[in-house]
Parts: C-alpha cells; structure tokens; sequence
DNA sequence: GCATTTTTGGACCAAATGGTCGTCAAATTG
DNA sequence: CAATTTGACGACCATTTGGTCCAAAAATGC
C-alpha cells in the first residue's frame, strides 16, 4: 500500500532552506528558522531529511549543482571561448555588486566554517572546485589551441589562478563591495592573459 | 586604592582565545572551550572582556594587526619592491600548503560567517582589506615608478586583484592544498604582471 | 594589622538548542 | 467501506547555550 503522499514538495524546502544557510551560515541557523522557512513542521523536516545536518548537506548539493550549471552554460563549448569566459567573469563581477555582494557565496561560507570540520561537507566543497577547475582548464585549453591566449600562459595554471581570483572576490566583496572594482579585476585578467 | 592585581595576563588569554576562535569560529566556539582555552573562569573573562562577542572582537584586533604587521615586514619601503612583493606571495604559499591551510584564515572565515551580520565585525573587515589594498597599492605604484611592472598595469586595479587572488586561495586551500599549485600562479601572477 | 578594593571560581539561571515520540488525520488500496 | 499505511503536528525532553551573581580570597595602601 502506497498511503499518505507528502504535502509539500521536497525540492521547494530544500530551495528554503538553502535560501537560510546561505545567509546565515550553518550554525548560526536555527531549527525554528528552518521550520518557518520551509513551512514545515519539526515532525515532518526530521522524517524527510533526517536531521539539521542532512538538510543542510541537500542544500548544498543544491547550490553546487546550480553552480555548476550555471558555469557550463557560460562555458558552452559551441560559443566562442574568450566569449564564455568573459560571461563567466561578469557573472562573478554581477553577483560581488550589490545586494548579492552581502549575501556572499554558500559554498565559500560553507568552506570556511565547516570545511575542515565535517567529512562530508568537505568532500562536496573539494569536489566542487574541482571541477570548477576542471571545466576553467578545459575552457583554457581550447583558448590556447585556438591561439587567443598569451604565450606562455599555461591553461591548468590559469584556470586555478582564475578560480582563486573569483572566489576571493566574493570574500573581499562582503564587506567592501565595488562593482567598478571588480569590473576593473576582471578585465585586467583579460588583459594581461588573452591576446 | 589599588586592589587585588590581576593574576593572569589579559593579552595570553586573548591569544589563546584567537587560537580557539581560528579553528571553530564564532558561532561553533563554546564558552566552556574559551574557559579551557584561556584557563580562566567565567567571572574572570566575563569581568575582562565583557561577553564572548567582546573578546571576539580584541581576538579579531589582534589577528589582523599581526597580519597588517607581517604585510609591512614584506612590503618594506627599504627593501626591493619585487622582493617585498615576493615575499609576500611567498608567505601566502605557505600559508595555503601544509597543516596551516586547513585552519584556514580567521580574517576570511570572519568576513564570511558575520561580514553582513556584525556592524562591528564588519568594519573591522573591512578596514582590513583596504589596508591590505592600500599597501599593496603603494608598493606597486612603487614598482611602476621604477619601471618594473609590465606596461599597462595599473597600480590599484592590480592591487585589488592581488588582494582578491590572495584570499581565495585561502579558501579553495582550505579543501584542496597543493603547494606546488599555489606556487605555480602566484609564479603565473608575477610572470604576467613584472617586467 | 586593618580596611578596602578587586579578582576569583563556581553555583546558578533562563532561554534556546537539536531531536524524539505519540497521536491524530488523510490518502491509498483491496 | 474498511483496513492499512504514511504523513503532519506539536508537546515534550535532555542538553547546552551565553550570562549573572555572590561569597571567599588575596593583594594593596594606610
């Protein structure tokens, strides 16, 4: 017998839920929030999710597999690469302005606070950059046989170089947000590797 | 009248509390964990230093003067300026390879779990990196008066990407160390950027 | 030695924490 | 419809949280 289907829709908690983590950080958010968030009732979120941390771990697989999505949309191989990458960039010049600057980024957050703490968190953040380096090198690679790299400018190199660079532009941004100023990171990165 | 003196010596305590706060946090770090960390009751740290967000806070002061401190060593107006600037990459290499790249940075995990959160913390933050901007600036424009930066590199915009390249890599180490990646584009930095 | 001042240490507290469990409601299946 | 399976809900729990307070001790200055 099949009995009593769910209410709510898991995705759409999980959705909530990662919307409280991600401005709040994982310790700092409470169950109650949690609760209120995903309209939930403490009965219902523990026999769907287990606990506080089982959540918390769908939400970040959330938020890296949104990431990741979003990255290899930018990073389309049928595109122009230089085009690509320099979406990938204004991307990361868009989400360090403005309101979304504050809000910073899950997965940095996550990393710092609980990176080297908890196994499977960390396995997920390891994982993530990977393959956020992964795809950059990929991307380099086919600028470089395309010859619109600068010389010398080793693809594997650059793309951990560029991966740093954004990601650290979130973390400067949390506090000292400047659209301009990231405009004008960016574009000196371009500068200095593209030909 | 004097008064009892104190008996244990305020600076260690704040020391030993930035070494608890360091590893776990703000939020994650526990009252019991300071008293056994710092070796002091709770009337005594309650009495000195307010409540546990106030002696974040002077933890926090301390971390980032001993950072702004370490920066000024490098970057001194009587050495070479590429050496200084050397040198500092050199020391954020360090830091992201090896047992200190798990700890991670207490500046960087701060700005994320309380930037937008903590007025207070905020402006700490903040002012930190616009100092470290700032420096960094300066020996740059020192460099580019002395004709060893590549042309067309502006001093500030090449700061602030420093600065950002910087603290990522603070925070892609703090799950994926790899000493010889960090020295391979702090390497690709200087290569693209020196004369 | 005495009075005063300050520190110390821990008992104590209310509130909030994450988590469990039992009861009732609801939908499915035969 | 009846039986059964499952979900929803909130009362309840032990523990831990950050924080207060007070009695005792210790060092000072007179």
């Amino acid at each position: 017998m099949r009995g009593r289907p769910r209410e709510f829709d898991p995705d759409d908690a999980i959705e909530s839920a990662m919307g409280v983590f991600w401005t709040s950080g994982y310790h700092a958010t409470s169950l109650p929030e949690l609760l209120e968030a995903t309209n939930l009732s403490r009965g219902s979120l523990y026999a769907a999710f287990g606990d506080k941390h089982g959540l918390f771990l769908r939400a970040l697989d959330r938020y890296i597999a949104d990431s990741l999505t979003r990255l290899d949309a930018d990073l389309d191989p049928r595109k122009d690469v230089l085009d690509g990458i320099q979406a990938c960039l204004a991307r990361y010049v868009e989400r360090t302005s403005g309101a979304g600057a504050k809000r910073g980024c899950l997965i940095v957050a996550t990393a710092m606070e609980l990176g080297s703490q908890d196994v499977e968190v960390e396995q997920r953040i390891r994982r993530f950059f990977k393959a956020m380096e992964a795809r950059l090198t990929t991307a380099l690679e086919r600028a470089k046989s395309e010859r619109r790299l600068a010389d010398e400018v080793e693809p594997s190199t650059a793309a951990r170089l560029i991966m740093c660079l954004l990601e650290g532009m979130r973390v400067v941004s949390k506090t000292n947000a400047d659209r301009s100023s990231s405009q004008a990171v960016v574009q000196a990165l371009l500068d200095r590797f593209a030909k």
